[in-house]
DNA sequence: ACCAATTTCAAACGTCCATTTGAAATAATT
DNA sequence: AATTATTTCAAATGGACGTTTGAAATTGGT
């Protein structure tokens, strides 16, 4: 009853570890292979190429988060402080995932580094959905006067907070020994209420500026 | 009165530029000569190897910098908000320095990317005073009801506003053509103005948070 | 058992890039 | 002017890595 997996989705396997770990360009063919057990030459046989796995990686992976930690269900135009918090909480508990699942932002944290167009790709092809609905909900949260660089800036500071947070986490898990950035994560979701509330606190100031100040126009 | 700079110091200008546009990686040695107008092998015969070169250009740049957009002046402890907000706006002015300023967060926004003990050796050396000062301000800040597991995750979230939104501006400047990230930012005081605005209401948010619920101990 | 298609394999190829080398050119010293 | 030290230069070296190749091994169908 052993059912050893296929070649290719060992590879693919070994593939998400290794891209996520290291980045696409630090990563080598060889290395992957290896993990794999599988011949130097696997990957162009299977693959065509090392980025063409790179993409079936993501879109391995990405399936399998999407349904582990989708994105609130909501309309986020309804609720938007509620969904922004459902939305911030979902990202935690996937980058604090204990199964394969944390590998995705994992990947993203590398991705973001290396200039290529696979960070393009990646955007319209997995990325898009979920920033759209952020920005509706940040329209809605931020009110009417708002304009649209207002928006565009309370979005990225929100943004900010758990892409950061990841940054940081990933670091911590590269050098295990030395001082870690992020406090011991017993309990991420507490650690989660916490950028909830800063978040929303970041919002919600900044609404009280822009209708403070008022706009021109 | 042309008053030619040195090979050495062409090198280090043209470093400055290709380091903080590509990163360590992908500069190459070769393009870095090309564009101080000096031969392949000048780079080891000045500096060794292109590692040290690399060094000496955070050199050149965090001194640089340090001047133009210094810390703020006042202790930490004694106005933390105060403080905080002027940091914010220091490192605001920074990244939209027209100057050559501004290769220093954009040549920070890359060397976050690359896995290398250069990153380290970049922390120790020229980030930890500030990240120092920050932390006491947050301190002073929270309260003393806060744990180190709270101040250090404020703390992150504190520094994921103005370095996201550098990665973000590091972004479009990289694709001019594409859809941009940011707003346009005809006045970076009014954007460092926001940033502040939603930095300070998270932090507020926090200190609420964490005198409501409490903590055990 | 035989043939054809698929998959695996070790070796080789080609490219990119940091670094070295040793000679040539230039500057400094006497 | 002659000698020495410094700087520049083109070419070569060597290593890393993605990809190709063609033969060998395995699998599937009849």
């Amino acid at each position: 009853m052993k059912n050893k997996p296929t070649t290719k989705e060992r590879l693919i396997q070994a593939a998400v570890v290794i891209f996520a770990e290291k980045g696409y360009h630090n990563a080598t063919v060889a290395e992957i292979c290896e993990a794999a057990e599988a011949n130097i030459a696997a990957v162009n046989y299977h693959f065509g190429d090392k980025e063409n796995l790179y993409r079936q990686v993501w879109a391995f992976l990405f399936e399998k988060s999407a349904l582990e930690h989708p994105l609130p269900t909501a309309l986020p135009e309804t609720e938007p402080e509620r969904w922004l918090r459902d939305f911030i909480r979902s990202r935690i508990e996937e980058i604090f995932d204990t199964g394969i699942c944390h590998r995705l932002p994992q990947l993203l944290h590398r991705i973001k580094c290396e200039h290529t167009e696979l960070h393009d790709f990646v955007f319209e092809t997995y990325l898009r959905p979920g920033h759209e609905r952020v920005t509706r909900a940040i329209k809605a949260l931020l009110g009417p006067h708002a304009t649209d660089n207002q928006r565009k800036l309370a979005h990225i500071n929100f943004m900010g907070l758990h892409i950061f947070l990841n940054v940081g986490h990933q670091k911590d898990k590269e050098k295990k020994n030395k001082r870690q950035h992020l406090p011991a994560i017993d309990d991420p979701s507490e650690l989660a209420r916490q950028v909830e509330e800063f978040a929303l606190g970041g919002l919600l100031a900044t609404r009280n500026l822009i209708q403070h100040t008022g706009t021109i126009s």
